[in-house]
DNA sequence: ATCGAAACTGACCGATTGGTCAAGTATCGA
DNA sequence: TCGATACTTGACCAATCGGTCAGTTTCGAT
């Protein structure tokens, strides 16, 4: 962007790319409710469009096409999902890591459920678009991670427990709270999670953790 | 089943009935695949009658349209899931009570994994059809096992967890490994889980669990 | 004022959707 | 052998699908 491209954005905001900007993003937001909700498959231009409040044929000038759109949003959760792979060494304290991880994914789920509940739909279909990514981006990053924990378990930090299922664990019981938001809340008869709620079930969830994997809890975190 | 019905199957195991039982089971089969990996939305008949060999017209003839087919898979899988949903009482020992609670669950997504995602999808689209048994008989099943865990919360049999929280991570814990199957096997580099690998898994799940909310292991689950 | 590019959109396309229907064939008890 | 019932299926339907395209409007830079 020149000098003056940002000077004329100021004065108007409506400025060159602004209008490209606003629409694509509201094309993003309706898809990745519509592809939630029904799938790929199941997922209408047509829908899209109306939830948008856009016509099908702008919807296509900008998107290109259906498949296009589709890993555009998936392209986006997983910089969403790397963004809080954070790098851990063997010198971490166990319960800190485990805790953050506990805390952040249950916060990436809160953020952005449509795009856990598109994420999940593509697992659900087989993966057929993200096969790549599991094998090897994702499988590389949950290797690394299982090394860490064995030698947290080698040193006695934590129960020797199979660090891939405890993963898979802690991906599973934060991930529910997005993807079966329908059934968590007809069950507890709610409207919505409140973030006292959210901050309930990551305290549950990380204490189960660690007791269960047998790690210390942190410091400050008192008995009570 | 009318009494003509019964009496017709009974003359012959061949007979009138036996056909309609072998293309119901062969069209329910083709079905519950479809419809698990693309949502009810997302399933077309012409897919669901390839899969079952049969012409479209002739599933339509048996099932009367997607709606009663896909209704009538939903209450097939309901079936099945109430069928392990057995009576506990405050008196049985707790951690007879999870462990056999986690390995029917593992179970019923190992024996079902296609039933298992069609429910997982229809829970993704915001259970459009399951939405009475959420609020219904499935939250009273909740809430009566919760009252029990209470009980042995009480008694210093467990951690005073949330038990409805307890119920939701057993839940996403075990239904995780059908449901995102395709996840499970990219990253672990497998074609398929073993029953080895679901037992290793079952334990180690009964075992995060009984510790992480503080109940005693069974008497002949011997420490090692 | 004018020009080029970006933005926009209704009309339209062939393919596929769930579903109907009439015309069959198969199988059975009587 | 015969009528009834269950079963089978290709042809067909209106609606919707993803996508194309030509034509128009909008807008900033000159």
């Amino acid at each position: 962007m020149t000098q003056r491209d940002v000077a004329a954005s100021v004065r108007t905001d409506n400025g060159n790319g602004a209008t490209r900007e606003r629409n694509e993003r509201e094309i993003l937001a309706a898809a990745e409710r519509v592809f939630a909700n029904h799938g790929y498959r199941g997922a209408s231009l047509a829908a899209i469009a109306a939830q948008a409040g856009l016509p099908k044929s702008n919807l296509l000038y900008y998107m290109g096409s259906k498949r296009g759109l589709y890993v555009r949003l998936l392209e986006r959760m997983m910089a969403r999902w790397n963004a809080l792979l954070d790098d851990i060494s063997a010198e971490d304290d166990p319960a800190e890591v485990l805790e953050a991880f506990i805390r952040s994914k249950m916060q990436l789920s809160r953020r952005h459920p449509e795009g856990s509940r598109l994420f999940a739909a593509e697992i659900l279909a087989g993966a057929p678009f993200l096969q790549d990514y599991l094998r090897g981006d994702l499988r590389d990053w949950v290797q690394a991670r299982a090394a860490i924990f064995r030698q947290w378990a080698e040193r006695g930090l934590m129960d020797p427990v199979d660090p891939v299922w405890l993963i898979f664990l802690i991906w599973s019981a934060t991930q529910h709270y997005a993807d079966f938001e329908a059934q968590v809340l007809g069950i507890t008869d709610r409207d919505a999670l409140s973030d006292a709620d959210v901050e309930e079930i990551t305290v549950f969830l990380t204490r189960m953790v660690l007791k269960g994997c047998g790690v210390a809890p942190r410091a400050d975190e008192s008995e009570r």
